[in-house]
DNA sequence: CACTTTTCCCAAAACGTTTTGGAAAAAGGA
DNA sequence: TCCTTTTTCCAAAACGTTTTGGGAAAAGTG
């Protein structure tokens, strides 16, 4: 059952030597033995000990990621397909995926540490990054091998993957535009993190592209730790206005709290309120009128950037890899002119 | 930075053998050296290489986790709150959790092969049991370490830490009854899961602590794939019912169909039907009327997974660790007696 | 003082790989 | 045939720990 390298050359009469090159396709043991070597290893179904290898290479062959539940970020299918695609592609890769759960930004801080330090992993991959990030200033200043989903302000170069929000918020602003509306509101994330810049960046430009004024009445913001409480409060806040908005754009993660709004206001969504969101949850689709959302790929997001790791791992530049991904909009039933 | 015990040893003019011993707190090497050796490796921030602790130690301090997101279990908060006490648990541990993402059972059981064949795990914990489950088969056959949780048809003993579902609804049933409900129904997981049979237990004897008969009629199971749909659907078909139900109890996962349906049908949650789900997730807490809920101690339940596994690691007998937690009832707004 | 016990330390082996640096055997070239 | 090149294999070292099995010095005992 456990055979290992000592054990299996025995059997073939061979150094351990030769049967780790032959495993190895090098080429400078004969195609016959290679053959034989292989045979028996699948027969007695050898695999190299992980941990032996490792020390030997020098690599742990293992990447890290630190999740904070509190941010509310990991209960959305979202964030799942994204650990989906670097779980599949770590694995491909031979590559093991240690996970740590922390509860606060300290504690995110100190579990990457752990990690990073500890020399237990080879590369981590950051998730949910804030305008001024310190943990991307840690690893640039100890030259660790990382990649973000998402960006951050910083001036060194640093490999990415981001969604284009800003381009899907344009997108989905001049799409309202189009049909007719002029008062679009923006229910956006929370300052502090990155993402929200571009989706008002987006929101500004579809603005502008579309002939409309920006009004900073139609701008609020939710909270992570609590996304339908304060959507809730922020949408029953947006009609106040004097002329409310006749659609709003907003991260779908933040869907339950507008509905329960526009139904106490007796608004129908879709019908009374156009409405985008972005990110397609269940909810999205399952609601009746179903959601219109702008829809990022997050399963293919997380395989580049595993596939870019490794090669940051293996010494390439991070700065050669910066990748903004497109965002597609799936117009459903909540997108319609404004009555 | 990047010292190791060579190096270490070197600076403090003393023998790898004693350094490590004296770090390990071996009681023979003198109190003095001892402090000595501690503070130099404070100073130089030296920690073992893991890599080869492990070698040595034949074990690889780790242990693993596969996840089913198409199982739609991984968004749930509760789940990530077991998470939440598991990761904290095998840190405190000096352990790591490496985490499989399988899209299915049949790359479930890949994800497990890989980690335990290819020893890179000492062991496994389980969760989302089925009733037949053919991992828990597997491992025992191998004797290698796991722990569920939950539980599954197994005879052979094994270790687990389950909630008691049973007592949970039969707490919420007979409550229920005791209001003065009469025609109460459940709205159960998917069969094929073993966390339902619990429920159903606690249902069909709190119905007959409360002298209630059991009526068929009233019992549906909503899909794993799709609560909200499935749930949706069979809310509607209760209500056909000539002599509906006015108190309905199932797993909080699957309430957005639930309320959606009543909402149809024009009938208050928690004033024309009295709803207890089982899991305090956001939206019992967030809803109005806010839900009552079965409340499970998912924090806590990871801890003691991960504790006993390490217990079962050293290589205690399985068969002692078998706990089942008390879940908790939180009465909110939605378990009125019948109007 | 001579002997035993305790205290404190260490050299060497081991964990299971991969890589380095040959070396023997076979093949090719004159 | 003899020399060179290619092919095929391997012994030994290395990765960084921990454990094993002492051994020397110090302390206790009579």
């Amino acid at each position: 059952m456990t055979i290992n390298l000592k054990q299996l050359s025995k059997l073939l009469k061979l150094s351990p030597t030769t049967v780790s090159r032959a495993l190895a396709d090098y080429p400078d043991v004969s195609a016959k033995t290679r053959a034989r070597v292989k045979q028996m290893a699948i027969q007695h179904g050898y695999q190299p000990n992980p941990v032996a290898r490792r020390l030997q290479k020098g690599k742990t062959e293992t990447i890290g990621i630190v999740i904070t539940p509190e941010q509310n970020y990991f209960s959305d299918t979202f964030f799942i397909d994204l650990l989906s695609g670097i779980s599949n592609q770590i694995t491909r890769a031979g590559y093991e995926l240690i996970l740590g759960v922390a509860s606060d930004e300290e504690h995110e801080m100190q579990s990457m540490r752990r990690m990073v330090e500890g020399k237990r992993v080879d590369g981590m991959i950051l998730t949910l990054i804030r305008e001024q990030d310190p943990r991307v200033g840690y690893l640039l200043d100890r030259d660790f091998p990382f990649v973000l989903y998402g960006r951050t302000r910083e001036t060194r170069p640093y490999a990415f993957v981001d969604m284009d929000g800003k381009q899907a918020f344009e997108k989905a602003c001049t799409y309202l535009a189009g049909l007719g509306h002029r008062r679009i509101a923006l229910l956006n994330g929370e300052p502090g993190f990155m993402f929200p810049v571009g989706c008002r960046e987006g929101y500004e430009s579809g603005l502008f592209l579309s002939g409309l004024e920006l009004d900073p009445d139609l701008i609020r913001e939710w909270k992570h730790k609590d996304p339908s409480q304060s959507s809730y409060r922020w949408t029953l806040e947006l009609f106040k206005n004097d002329n409310p908005p006749t659609a709003i754009l907003f991260q779908t993660e933040a869907v339950n709290g507008i509905f329960k709004a526009l139904d106490e206001l007796d608004l129908q969504p879709g019908k009374d309120v156009a409405l985008i969101g972005y990110d397609d949850l269940e909810i999205a689709r399952i609601h009746r009128p179903s959601l219109s959302v702008l829809r990022p790929q997050a399963r293919e997001a997380g395989q580049r950037v595993v596939n870019i790791l490794l090669e940051v791992i293996k010494g390439e530049d991070p700065g050669k890899f910066q990748e903004i991904h497109q965002v597609e909009m799936v117009i459903r039933e909540t997108s319609l002119p404004p009555s």
